[in-house]
Formats: structure tokens, C-alpha cells, sequence
RNA sequence: UCCGCGUUAGCUCAAUGGUAGAGCAUUCGGCUGUUAACCGAAGGGUUGUAGGUUCGAGUCCUACACGCGGAGCCA
């Protein structure tokens, strides 16, 4: 029943007669020669049905069948420059698998409402196959940085009683005689337990949010790498995180390069993401923006735009670190040189894609996280667990996360993170 | 939640307040090398919903629904 071959196994093949199985992209016709574009999933194949090569009903058949009906085809494989990867199928054969009639997405033009509304047909095109190869590999390449450097994955739970940074963008559900349980939004609090037992360790995994955000940037339901480091500081933190940078981007340039030429990628900045990066602190960033003429007070969270003013004076991501206390997360460390500032650290993406990275070294001391829970208002008898890892050997240590998607829409080139998860969930949509 | 824009054929879009059209898709016909092929023909409409103004509304007004873009928040 399976395929004896695969278009991306052609060259192996070629003066062989063989055959494959797929689904009709587009076709073609000129009077007595048909032009049938197979797809099946792994490339493109034009497939050549010649009047005088193949029976009446073959013939016929290759007339009538419509786009995204599945076939089989028998034909002898040569290599063609003229078709679309470089090889095409004389037909002898053609049998039908499955009809479709009247498939709704047309090679021209679409909106954007309707093609989500589709999209579970829409996966097929060649655009969103190659964003989901893409997505894959660079999941690929993540597991593999950590795994080839001694990191151990450390799954966290999805269902959680309490929020890690307040209740407001938690999704909310009854557990049993228990109450209230959430959606987690984030698997650092748990990766610091995994820290403290297997010294490197990293959490892979989707992660909720229920902000009412309707931006390009944003899922409600997104994938998030969270590597959690015993013994690091700030500054391991920012190296680990620019070496990992680099490497999903390299390997995603060797790898892939030929799905980033379906997406029409510019390649000239991924090209120059390697080490070192800039790093600037957030007070050298305030500079930057006054010098850009922005109205901006020390303090304050930077918004997209500031962002995107920020990166574009480098061509490289940038790490901007040492972020206000103050509009940073309770279990961040503040800098022993400056109360007022956390050992933060945000990476922001070249090309405006803005932050995929953030991360911190963590407060290791009992007594000042007490305080900060206190200060945030937090419900102490729920981190009582994250506090005995301060009673109990506690160490330096540090992380950091990544979000998929975005990482995804930057290095694919996208204009929305939309179309960087097979199916998105946002805020006014659910389906399909 | 706030600001802006939009909703017309299966899809993408036209249409000074005065007979709702085109391209693609579909169906039929033509073409032996097409590259979102091309050429010819046909079918296809409760103009988002509910009101209002007008001799006359796709077009103007009001409300609602849905969508898109942006802001805040964040990865």
C-alpha cells in the first residue's frame, strides 16, 4: 500500500519506471499533452501524460482529474530542467485514489479570514509546507543544542494551581474537589526544581496565555524552550543564549535553504547572526531612544516600537540586560551594584521581529524572595514548594526562554506569527 | 479594552445615489512543452444583519455582528 517512491528520492531513480502516490497540485494542459503537478509532501513532481503514450481512459482521466485529488501514477523518471525540481515523470498509469471536487483554495489569491478558516487545507500549500518543515527543524536543532551540551528535559506540568507571574492571563478551569486550576503560562518555576537535581536541564513545551492581545506577535496557545542552568550567572546566561541563537539559525540556513527560497527569504541578516552579539544595558537603551527623539523616562517598559528603534541600530540580535526591578518578575536577582536593577536579560530578533528571548538569574536567597512575594502580592502558601529549593542547597542560577513561534516567523521572514503553528489559537479564534 | 479600516458570485476585487461587473475556480469546446499556461463559451448574487433617509440605496445615516491592522501586555 505504501509509496515504493518519494519525489525527493527521484534522483536515485532516473531511466526507472516507478511509481508514486500523491495529490494534484495544479495541471496544465496543451491539447493532447497534460501537465499534472503531484505533490507528496516531500516535493513537487510535474508528471507528462502524452496522448499516444497511454490508453483512451488514460487519458481521459488525466483530463478530468481535478486539483487536491489523490492518485497514483506510474511513469519513467528523467531529469527535465524545465520542471519544477528537476525531474518529471513520462506516464504510462494513472489511477485515481480520491476525488475532490471543487477544492476550495484556488492557485490565485486569498484572504487571510478565508484561508484560516481553511486551515486544515491550507497546510497543503507550498508556502505552509515549507514554514512547517522549517518549524520542525528549528525544533530539531533546539533538542539538539541542549542534548549534545548535557542538558536533561525536564517535562513540567501543563495543569498548575497557581500563577507564576499574576492571575489575570491564566487560563482557568474547575479540578475536581480542588478548585481552581491553570493552564500553565510558563515552566521556569518547575525547571528550577529540575536545576537543583540535574544541574542543566531545559523544558520544551506549549504554555497558555490569556492576555487579550490581537497583535502579529501574539498566540494564546504558543511553544516555549525554557533551558535552567544551576551554577550560572547573568553572563553564562546571555553566553548560552547567544550561542544558541546562532546555532538554530546556521543549521536552519544549511538545512533548509531551499524552503527559505519558497518563502523568498532575504538571507543577509540570518547570514550575520553569529557571535558575539551586542550587548547593551537598559540604561545604555534609554540613550539610544532619546538620542532617536522618543519621549522616554528611565523606568519604564520598552513598547514594540521602541523595540524596533533599538534593534535597527544593529544588524545581530541584541541583548539588552539590567532591566528596572520594577517591570521585571518577582524570582529575577537584583544586581548586587544596583538595587534598583534586575539581572534581567531580553534578546531582541534583527528586522523588527522584536523579543524572542527572555530570561534572568534568579533570586537563590530565602529571605529577600519572601520579601518580593510579599511586595507582589503573592500567595506565599503556594510557592512554598519553589522556596525550599532556597532552604535546601541553594545556588546561583539562571535561564532563560524562548518562544517557537516567533523564532519561527523571524527566520521564515513572516508577517504574522499565525502561520508558524499548524493550528493557531488566538484570541478571536478557536478553529478549526 | 481602546483607536482606525473593512464586509458585493465558491475565491480575489470593481461599480458619481439611477439596468450589480471582471479575473480565477466550476462546466463545455480548442491547442503535442505548459510553468499561478493560453484562447472561446456557459452557469453562478437576499451586496454581513436589523432599522432609517430618499421617487430610487451596494453607495448616505444609526445600531449590532464578524473580520483585518495597530496600541497596551508579553515569548
Amino acid at each position: 500500500m505504501k509509496p515504493e517512491v518519494y519525489i525527493n528520492e527521484l534522483s536515485k531513480h532516473v531511466g526507472e519506471t516507478v511509481t508514486l502516490k500523491g495529490w494534484l497540485y495544479n495541471k496544465r494542459s496543451s491539447g493532447k499533452v497534460k501537465f499534472l503537478i503531484l505533490r507528496d509532501g516531500t516535493g513537487y513532481l510535474q508528471c507528462i501524460v502524452f496522448k499516444g503514450n497511454v490508453t483512451e481512459e488514460t487519458f481521459e482521466l488525466a483530463d478530468k482529474i481535478s486539483q487536491e485529488t489523490s492518485f497514483e501514477v506510474t511513469g519513467k523518471v528523467k531529469e527535465e530542467p524545465r520542471a519544477i525540481g528537476g525531474y518529471e515523470l513520462d506516464v504510462t498509469d494513472l489511477k485515481v485514489i480520491g476525488w475532490a471536487h471543487n477544492y476550495p483554495i484556488t492557485p490565485k489569491e486569498h484572504g487571510i479570514e478565508f484561508l484560516i478558516d481553511h486551515r486544515h487545507l491550507w497546510v497543503r500549500s507550498k508556502r505552509q509546507v515549507a514554514i512547517l518543515k522549517i518549524r520542525h527543524r528549528i525544533i530539531k536543532a533546539i533538542r539538539d543544542f541542549f542534548d549534545e551540551r548535557g542538558f536533561t528535559l525536564f517535562d513540567p506540568p501543563i495543569i498548575t494551581p497557581n500563577a507564576s507571574e499574576g492571575t489575570s492571563t491564566l487560563f482557568e478551569m474547575e479540578y475536581f474537589d480542588l478548585g481552581k486550576a491553570y493552564l500553565t503560562q510558563s515552566g521556569q518555576l518547575y525547571a528550577e526544581a529540575g536545576a537543583m537535581a540535574l544541574s542543566k536541564v531545559y523544558t520544551f513545551g506549549p504554555t497558555f496565555r490569556a492576555e487579550k492581545s490581537k497583535t502579529r506577535r501574539h498566540l494564546t496557545e504558543f511553544w516555549m524552550v525554557e533551558p535552567e542552568m544551576a551554577f550560572y550567572d547573568l553572563n553564562d546566561d546571555m553566553d548560552l543564549a547567544e550561542e544558541f541563537l546562532e546555532y538554530i539559525v546556521q543549521t536552519v540556513l544549511e538545512e533548509k535553504a531551499e524552503e527559505l527560497k519558497i518563502l523568498e527569504r532575504d538571507l543577509t541578516f540570518l547570514e550575520k547572526v553569529k557571535r558575539p552579539f551586542p550587548r547593551v544595558s537598559y540604561t545604555e537603551a534609554v540613550e539610544i531612544l532619546k538620542k532617536n527623539g522618543v519621549d522616554f523616562e528611565w523606568g519604564d517598559d520598552f513598547g514594540a516600537p521602541d523595540e524596533t528603534i533599538i534593534s535597527e541600530q544593529f544588524d545581530k540580535p541584541v541583548m539588552i540586560h539590567r532591566y528596572p526591578a520594577d517591570v521585571k518578575a518577582f524570582y529575577m536577582k537584583r544586581d548586587p551594584e544596583n538595587d534598583k536593577l534586575a539581572l534581567a536579560v531580553d534578546v531582541l530578533a534583527p528586522e523588527g521581529y522584536g523579543e524572542i528571548i527572555g530570561g534572568s538569574q534568579r533570586e537563590d536567597d530565602l529571605d529577600i524572595l519572601l520579601q518580593r512575594i510579599k511586595e507582589h502580592n503573592l500567595p506565599q502558601e503556594y510557592f512554598e514548594w519553589y522556596l525550599d529549593l532556597r532552604r535546601y542547597g541553594s545556588v546561583p542560577h539562571s535561564g532563560f526562554g524562548l518562544g517557537l513561534e516567533r523564532t519561527v516567523a523571524w527566520i521564515c521572514g513572516l508577517e504574522h506569527i499565525r502561520e508558524t503553528i499548524p493550528f493557531p489559537r488566538m484570541i478571536y479564534r478557536n478553529t478549526p
